[in-house]
DNA sequence: ATGCGGACCTGTTAGC
DNA sequence: TGCTAACAGGTCCGCA
């Protein structure tokens, strides 16, 4: 479910609603998510308070006084604030209330999300150590982008997915990027000229931005933490497109599976291969 | 080191 | 209508 986008925009509203609440209770109905969610997690988070919400990639990261929690939503999780109980739905696995009545619940069907807890440096942590830098900020930069290109035998758009090359950029906003910016998707990544870095990495800033704006993409569930859809998908060029007209040039649109992901290209507008 | 494929899951949809 | 296969927004791991 969720890209860069979508994560931010759970995270700018659970802010508001847990910061700085107490976690008076922790339930966990289900511990098998990507990695088993420790049983004893109450015994190392119960009575600290929420101090920051901040999120590496798609990672969120909840700031205690002692330890973090690392949460990430996978596929399809999604994170809920509740004002008041409600009976829990099929796959909420994990919830935390905290000192103000709120409930903070975890839902997610296909388990591919995760929920850890570490007391040193989060950014240490071997999930997250190895990560390339966030997209939205300064060292995301073109000369950046071409240096980590040079002799890279990878198709762009599995190039631009790959975590170490940069966060947060998922077969969504890959496709819409690299459509944006005229590029192929098949294109070896180590073909890219400079100029093409600089293009390709003011679309990515461009789309991730403009898609948190619009709260996220709503494909079919995703919901912000008030339970909101997002409005970017309307504004989708290629994604979920493959064999209708490009907006662009009216060449049909081609779809194929590149490293078992769905893609979409204007054979027309990306040329350069 | 790099590139590729499989694995982890459930729910929904397309196709016969 | 009903069964089966394919597919879905992520990413880690292991093999060549």
């Amino acid at each position: 479910m969720p890209e860069l986008p979508e994560v931010e925009v759970v995270r700018q509203g659970l802010s508001p609603q847990i910061l700085g609440q107490k976690i008076a209770a922790v339930l966990i109905r289900e511990q098998r998510l990507r990695f088993p969610v420790t049983p004893e997690l109450h015994h190392f988070i119960l009575g600290q308070k929420i101090l920051e919400i901040s999120r590496r990639g798609k990672y969120l990261l909840f700031t205690l006084k002692k330890g973090t929690l690392i949460w990430h939503l996978g596929m399809s999780g999604s994170l809920r604030v509740l004002s008041k109980e409600k009976l829990p739905q099929k796959h909420d696995h994990v919830e935390l209330r905290f000192g103000n009545g709120m409930i903070l619940r975890f839902n997610d069907p296909r388990r591919f999300g995760c929920l850890l807890f570490t007391e040193e440096d989060p950014l240490r942590h071997r999930l997250l150590s190895h990560l390339g830098p966030e997209p939205l900020l300064q060292d995301f930069s073109a000369n950046y982008l071409w240096q980590k290109s040079r002799k890279r035998k990878v198709a762009l758009k599995v190039f631009i997915m790959d975590s170490k090359t940069v966060v947060g950029v998922g077969n969504i906003y890959a496709a819409e990027a690299l459509f944006a910016a005229k590029l192929h998707p098949l294109m070896m990544a180590e073909k890219l000229s400079l100029e093409q870095c600089q293009l390709l990495v003011k679309v990515i800033k461009a789309i991730l931005r403009r898609a948190i704006k619009q709260g996220g993409t709503t494909l079919k569930d995703f919901v912000n933490s008030d339970g909101k859809p997002g409005y970017f998908k309307q504004k989708l060029q290629v994604y979920g497109r493959g064999g209708q007209p490009c907006f662009s040039c009216q060449t049909e649109l081609i779809e194929k599976k590149l490293a078992q992901r769905a893609t979409v290209y204007c054979p027309t507008c990306q040329k350069n291969k």
